[in-house]
DNA sequence: AATGAATGAGGTTTCATTCAT
DNA sequence: TATGAATGAAACCTCATTCAT
């Protein structure tokens, strides 16, 4: 990579390119779009990258890197599960928010089939599973979650609903599915306050508790 | 559309279209490729249908008619919610093992933007929609779903939990993210157990049952 | 190779790339204008070819077939070497008029270097040398020929006269430094005449008769 | 042309054009390699030469200015015909081996059609025709050479056997034919010989030799 | 009615040339 | 003045669509 361009002209193309793979995925953006996009020629595309799918996986690169120093954010401070849950669904809301287009990237990649989303999946989820083994094992040390689960399970049913959550508020069919749900426009701290409840119950309850019940 | 070839070959084209389309989305799909597949020849798919839009339309149609003649089918039968679930999820997970394809396109979908995201999902997802509705609906009335959670969001949190869940059985990513978090090859039913065990807890437990634990 | 195209067309695309390549060699040439010489679309060439290279070995191997025939049609004929270079000339001659291009797209391939071009040279090359090797041995075996060369270089200077004589035919360059040196315009049975009285005195001379004279 | 470059400097620019040039012709060759290869930037190539052809033209003057210095100078000794023509195989064949890029680029221009291949060989070709002219009608006068040929046409065979002499040890499919005839990597010597041998005859035979012989 | 060869617009990529630094 | 990053026309190649057979 060179170094002629400014950093911020860097970023420019990247997000450029993640605008138009977002839109689309990979097939369907054009280089010469995202050339006029960025405000640069296709020239300088294929100066600073080797071709359409290195210039792709750069932008997947600077897509991720954004949305892992979230992540990495939220999980450095210390806390509770149930607060971690809540700072997380508020990270990734606000995320999800101010750059919908990496959201809708990380979307079109799972797309992606045969051995090359085997190894997308374990670059990219590995980075979140880790994350999450780590918080749910100290959560269950300290007794903030119910022993009679599966942590692997809960980790995943977790992180599905956070996935979800993060694709309801970037792309347009997921948003438009949760208007049908939710209603339109609804305010994210409901969304938030609501998930909680959600999860709140299913990281306290223990088996035994609904067994008894009369 | 006109009408002289037999069902069979016509569910035969729209399947070789359903599995194109799915594998790598609408650009990457090629005519003369699902021509091939469907022992036809390019001609015959264009006289059947107008353009290559128009029969990515008509694969998903008939994609969709599969999905929702099995949801139909699990909630015709009268069955209390945790019931209704364990069924759900079966009934999904069989399809996605025996229908990869249809999920996938299903997936491929969702990257839509702008207006015709809105239409798909309305579309779509209105069927699911009104259907858990109806469902949660009769499960309040039955006391058999917890008070304190606007019935929408909890409807709208289940079904993110089941798309999650055929995505994990039928694309490539979603699989490998699953093996990541579960352990490779694990069998079905013990999914349905833990994501069972997960939802049993948000449907049952009121709010202060957690507040007056000690 | 599919088979709709006629045999004509066939050639006529040929012929065309072989006139477009003839001209300044295989990156001079465009497939577009290839095509519209030919009188069809780029469609066309990539349905039969399978990208620029393919098309143009088969030019090439076009373009050696129709020389290998005239080879061959004068190596039949039993004759004397004198004979035989007369019948070769002649030959070289009418079909460097007939399909100057021909032999241009041959001057072209020697410029080809690395493995590539030892591999063309010993493809093309060897068809003749075989041959003239074989009339060379009948030619010494029949008293035809001097004794006191090695027939292996005789034969390489040989071709090599036949080949600047064919270059001289074809090839504007070559065709106007014969020009230069012989005058423009002259005929060929000038050409073949002198050029017989330069070889039959290499044909025939002893060592010795040079020697000897005072 | 500017002259601020030292004489080294445009000297070693040159070199690496008739290098790149050489290989595959004008086409293949690029004018950022060529700067590359030259140790400068593409500006300087631009500032000294209006566009890629003048400097292919400056590389080829300069190119040929080299081979013209070693014709000059073996011409300068005045000598009996056969030994003019064995210092000449003798002066290309160690030209050949020193330059071979030169002789490549010479081979390369032959390619030339229309006006610009009639300009060329006049430029080029008329240098040496002159030479041979002048060379074979002092032989002519001093009883060196055989009467009964047309020189034009003798001098013209001449300069075709050496001209592929010098191909033959340049360019790597000419070199690969000739190992097909003579034997891979014989001496340089032996080739001298025998050519020589070839000649001699052909310089010295009167036709009626031949015809009176029994 | 069915075929699949033909079309040509549009995509990716290269490279001669320019020009701001 | 020298640099080499930027430009964009043009090359190769693909594939949705048409239409002669």
């Amino acid at each position: 990579m060179l170094k002629k361009l400014t950093a911020e002209k860097q970023t420019e193309i990247l997000e450029a390119g993640i605008e138009a793979f977002a839109q689309g995925g990979f097939h369907a953006a054009g280089m010469a779009d995202i050339a006029r996009r960025a405000g640069i020629s296709v020239g300088v595309l294929y100066k600073y990258y080797e071709n359409k799918e290195a210039f792709f996986r750069a932008c997947l690169r600077h897509s991720l890197a954004a949305l892992e120093r979230v992540l990495a954010e939220v999980t450095a401070r210390e806390d509770k599960l149930l607060h971690y849950a809540g700072q997380m669904i508020r990270a990734l809301q606000s995320f999800s928010r101010d750059h919908p287009s990496h959201i809708r990237l990380y979307h079109q990649i799972t797309n992606a089939s045969g051995t090359i989303a085997r190894q997308l999946a374990e670059e990219i989820e590995g980075v979140t599973a880790r994350l999450y083994t780590a918080v749910i094992a100290r959560a269950q040390a300290a007794g903030d979650l119910r022993q009679d689960m599966d942590p692997r399970f809960f980790a995943f049913f977790f992180d599905n609903l956070l996935m979800m959550l993060q694709f309801s508020y970037s792309c347009d069919y997921y948003r438009a599915r949760m208007a049908l749900y939710c209603g339109a426009e609804q305010e994210e701290g409901l969304m938030e306050a609501e998930l909680l409840k959600f999860l709140e119950s299913a990281f306290t309850l223990e088996q035994h508790q609904i067994d008894h019940r009369p």
